[in-house]
DNA sequence: TGTTGATTTGCAAGCGCTTTACAAGTCTGG
DNA sequence: CCAGACTTGTAAAGCGCTTGCAAATCAACA
């Protein structure tokens, strides 16, 4: 039989000795003079190894810069040490800080990060998640297309999964997601307290559940605390320019409004814009609110009310859960984890 | 012989037929009654298939849900599929950009993402750079601490790589840079052209290189066109704070300067601010210009002008350039590649 | 129908690694 | 001094996949 050496290249070396070519476990057991086993045993601690020998070994491995090769080493072991977030096509500070929590604490954990986002639609989305099958131990999910028979029918059974920000009624998988109830809660009642009662509230794009779940609670704190006034909502799609213009709409409404709350700090942005072309002052005429603290918030004037978010927490904790899930697959699934919001109470709503 | 068949799971299945645990080629070589070499020809559109045969075996592949072991295959294929990116600790919409940007051109290309940046010193950069070795077919590398040696040591000799805003001397690395010079001056002559003379400069970080390289061209144009007038250039660090301390001292000089170039956006807005205390008016008092246009400087009042730099494109041309490098190693290194900066102008320096 | 040439298919090696089984050496106690 | 109990090292299997080569199949021509 003919030797089987196809694309293997001359290796040649540095001037240091160290070859150009990846060394492999067999050019540290040669050069150490044991066999490829007591390099595996010697580099992973599995003891069985004489001190004298770990050291000699040590050594050669560390002079011929001798890196386990990944694949072959995730073949047998079966573990990629790479979880893969699946994320939505999101742009600026929140998909930043999420990937920043997430990526801090996977380094924390021994893991990499694969990531794959800007998906268009489900299928494109279904086809990153196949192309992660057998290159992660886990995988982080926050997409709008994952309901639960997208998840079931693309999510390799067995693969731990962490959902963020993406509830799926039905099968339980581990989920995280911002406490939208509790952050709404928080600004409700820091707008009824300083006693508006005309609240009105600009939505986000349809169908998404941080805006439905912020707008529950606006419905019901006003039924609770201004039992007299019905509700006053105005589309959105969480760009400033719909803000604009829902606050061209609460313009021409009499009466109008005494405080805006909108379903993230961009609309808000924008409403401003619409309220001060009008020549209104705020909050004296018209007190507004928002929701995320994107850092623009305090710059603005006057400067945004708004619900922090700390997502490089929810990046974190997610993929700690990831992590827990990775090491004991029995652990049962978290559904309802949430992760805090903090009210921070700019000028844009305080009477002082 | 005993049969070594240590953690094979039992293979449980769906309702569906699907099976619990991963299908392999195997499985789907015995279901399609074929052996696995044409399994895989078939798969991999090799062609000496039968497009019965080929019909049959992408049934069977679909029906089983086959993906192919991603570890096994580059193993033997000695690619990954994969590019590593190694980025500093960054924050907002820069990072998000570059990310998306490279994300984008990555899918296209088929290729994945692993990431890993927050890196606080070369030794963890180095770790981080060292781990990816046998994961990636390539990398894209942006980091302050990546110098020249640091590379020399640390980059597995032979892996396409190429450098972004890490501009490093002697060795020739493929790299892509914001063409800070070329923003730089069309920043200065649009304020020039203005007739401002007493033109100063917010510094950011030391060992900047964006930094320095946005000053030198301030300098320089500033003595070819203001040949009187020496340049006022002072300390900051890229955060607003650093911008307001700079707006208070240049308050104090006599005279007052009449126009501000900061490095960077954040830097404008505190000088923005500390200008608004002291009660001037923007453009007419004192006209300031900022550099990378965050989504943030149309929102200060008064808007801000200042130099707009192509995140996105800066990944996404790194990540072509570096497939490009990954299938043909020979290709020559282009290292002065420079992305478009182009100026905005806004109320902060517009006279209108 | 026999033979040739062109396809199609199967066999088996081996990518680099970990781990089990086993052999060889080292040390105790009777 | 040797049987039995450890210790340390070696050989080899096999993870799932691709591919060179050989065998088998087929079509076609003499």
């Amino acid at each position: 039989m003919k030797t089987f050496t196809f694309r293997r290249k001359s290796p040649g070396r540095h001037s240091d000795g160290a070859p150009y070519v990846a060394v492999t476990i067999k050019d540290v057991a040669r050069e150490a003079k044991v066999s490829v086993a007591s390099v595996s045993r010697a580099l992973n601690g599995h003891g069985g190894v004489t001190a004298d020998t770990l050291e000699r070994i040590r050594e050669v491995a560390a002079r011929l810069r001798y890196v386990p090769h990944g694949a072959a080493r995730s073949l047998i072991t079966r573990r990629t040490h790479t979880v893969g977030a699946l994320l939505p096509d999101l742009y600026g500070e929140f998909f930043s800080e999420l990937i920043r929590g997430i990526d801090l604490a996977a380094r924390a954990q021994g893991l990499h990060l694969l990531v794959s986002s800007s998906h268009d639609d489900a299928d494109e989305a279904a086809a990153a998640l196949r192309a992660m099958q057998g290159r992660v131990d886990g995988l982080l999910v926050m997409s709008p297309h994952a309901d639960a028979a997208f998840l079931r029918h693309n999510l390799p059974p067995g693969l731990p999964t962490v959902l963020m920000n993406t509830v799926v009624d039905g099968d339980h998988y581990p989920a995280l997601s911002v406490d939208n109830h509790g952050g709404a809660r928080l600004l409700m009642t820091h707008l009824l307290d300083a006693g508006h009662q005309r609240i009105a509230f600009i939505q986000g794009p349809p169908k998404n559940r941080d805006v439905a779940e912020r707008e529950a609670t606006y419905r019901q704190m006003l039924a609770e605390r201004a039992p007299g006034q019905s509700p006053i909502v105005l589309p959105g799609d969480f760009n400033e320019e719909s803000g604009y213009r829902a606050g061209q709409q609460l313009l021409a409404m009499q009466p109008r409004p005494e405080a805006v709350f909108a379903a993230n700090d961009m609309m808000a942005i924008g409403c401003m814009a619409a309220f001060r072309d009008a020549g209104l002052r705020m909050p004296e005429d018209i007190a507004i609110a928002g929701f995320d603290d994107v850092p623009m918030a305090r710059y603005v004037t006057p400067a945004l009310t708004t619900v922090r978010v700390r997502i490089a927490d929810l990046g974190r904790d997610a993929l700690n859960e990831l992590a827990a899930h990775i090491v004991d697959t029995e652990r049962p699934a978290q559904t309802g984890r949430r992760v805090d919001a903090e009210l921070v109470v700019r000028e844009s709503s305080s009477k002082v």
